[in-house]
DNA sequence: GATGAATGAGGCTTCATTCAT
DNA sequence: AATGAATGAAGCCTCATTCAT
């Protein structure tokens, strides 16, 4: 009963960074804002994390691992490569329509210095980049020029930037639904398939 | 009579800035390290810039309106649409090349929602697309269904998303030679160009 | 749970204030020498004020307050008007002997064209001058044609003026006895009370 | 001539001065602000001052200095002592009236701890009282019980402390007209003289 | 376990003052 | 003689972190 509550607590905890990181930035995220935010008491905070640092990164963590825990699903279950493009493409829009805090979290802690990717998770997307790269081999679906980089820049960081530049409405209202990932899923697609079908 | 501003300090200050806030992020970069680095008083920073903010925004907008204005003569030129595409490319490697912080500095800066590109200079790139697009149109050679917003995103946003990367060996060290032109090239080209010479 | 607040840091921080700007002016007092004064942490004090205007506001409505709810006393006690004006002054005087700090601080920040008195209490001495007038007035014991303002002038803000003239030792050495109170009530009482009784 | 260009520039510092320390307060004048009003460069300041402080003590004395001379001529004039008291009120409600900066600036100086009227000036705004007290007491025309601090207190500070109260609106709006000057002299003229002609 | 009072290092900024020109 | 560029001490304030309760 006494770890439901606790549970709960730190459920509100990260939600409230997530927000307050979000719309302040992660220098204008502040401890207690966060705390009060959360319902919890600053010193409650410190039994769980030895710092902001350490709150942000287990964050981004968290969220980067669910994100990857889709993929690596989708991965398992050896759909043709463009079916798996596809599907990464519509989890990260469903993502960014159900909770759009959580992909711009990821968004702007992707490129802050003090908060990277930690190194395993890094791993992980190369290796998962890679399986994808493979089995497109395989299948000679795929552009055997490309790189495990090249299978995340198209399949995973183009569609997230797509998304937060609508979100930013850099040039257009912020839309993201059907059209826009078809859109999106034009680029990717093409560029991944392999040419030997074209002329 | 008086000393004359010795121009040398501002540009120092300006390349500290750009160094720490590609180092430790905005948030990160504080006017007393900045100072310090550029060998200048804190205080001397605050008789030609009102604060932090105006300072970063100052840079932001001096260095993208560099990379601007380059594009912006290249379009005049009046090329070929993938010549276009071509030599933005290229210029984003060479910058990476000669002056990697710069190219981080706007990467990190493009994504930090406290300090945003100017509204002028986002018009700016939305009619350079545009007229890029147009261009295209005319000659037949863009897919037609591209917007602006994707020409920005496969011309700009994804070579320095894609220079970035690599700058921060996130999959392979950092290398920005012919051979990583090539392969965004082959991307950027393949998705814009119209599909109607394919089968 | 939490310690409980330290009243008596807010106690010391409030002396300190008073003392502090009495000697210094309230441009020569900081916020540091306030809070090492008070042996209590800088950012302490931004936990029970918004900064320093706050800080001393309030004290100055404090302490303005603490006279006026004496003045207010005697007042609602309905004594003839002379004797109200001498307890008026009695009570200054007695203020500037038991603690010179708080009298010299009114009149310090009264004068300061930064800080001043709060509305609400600008017009609860208009409203307590114009109560005293028409009590006067009805007991035919008070000179018609004197204002509110002078009767300010003459029962406040002059016995302050000499206490303050003595504390600075403009003239005199300091010394507040019955004979300081008397000299300051001859003028006083002689300035209100009505003419009609003279020849 | 060039000399005279000088005596422009000081005058000119003068004048700036007191208009950013009546606006301002004398915390919130800056030297550059002084500067630039006067037209003058800040270094310029430094070759006439050896600091802010001197600066504004050495206006406090001028000023002082134009009031006690007239005080000082009137005096040496030998009118009665009543005649001498309405020019005085005459004197400083003109001042109001015609350079209304000047009185604030003596107003907001003399209770600033940190820039008092010099000695020789105290002394001799006792040697004037002085001589005031003694003509009255030879003519008979003076309470023989009042002291230097109460002519003072009467005579100058009296009409200050209402002047200022005016030019703040802190009663009544700004209004400094016969109407005002014969309220005040009521109360001057009236406490000062001698009581042997009442019964 | 949980709280939130208290701390103090460090950030941003101002401005009197100096001094090369 | 005059300038105003440059300095840096000192001010105000924030906030991550600690720790008594």
């Amino acid at each position: 009963m006494a770890r439901i509550i606790d549970e709960t607590k730190i459920e509100r905890i990260k939600e409230a960074t997530i927000q307050m990181v979000v719309s302040k930035g992660v220098g204008g995220a502040s401890i207690s804002e966060i705390a009060h935010k959360a319902g919890v008491a600053e010193g409650y905070l410190y039994r769980h994390y030895s710092g902001k640092t350490e709150l942000i990164n287990d964050l981004l963590f968290t969220i980067m691992n669910e994100v990857l825990n889709e993929l690596q699903k989708l991965i398992d279950e050896q759909h043709p490569v463009d079916e798996i493009i596809e599907k990464v493409v519509r989890i990260l829009f469903e993502l960014a329509n159900r909770n759009p805090e959580r992909i711009k979290f990821l968004y702007v802690l992707m490129n802050d210095y003090n908060y990277s990717i930690q190194n395993d998770q890094q791993e992980r997307i190369f290796s998962l980049s890679k399986r994808v790269k493979e089995m497109g081999h395989i299948a000679g679906t795929i552009d055997s020029t490309l790189s495990e980089e090249e299978i995340y820049l198209l399949g995973v960081a183009y569609p997230i930037q797509f998304i937060n530049l609508r979100l930013k409405s850099f040039f257009y209202q912020s839309q993201l639904g059907e059209n826009e990932i078809n859109k999106v899923l034009h680029i990717c697609l093409n560029s991944i398939k392999s040419k030997k079908n074209e002329r």
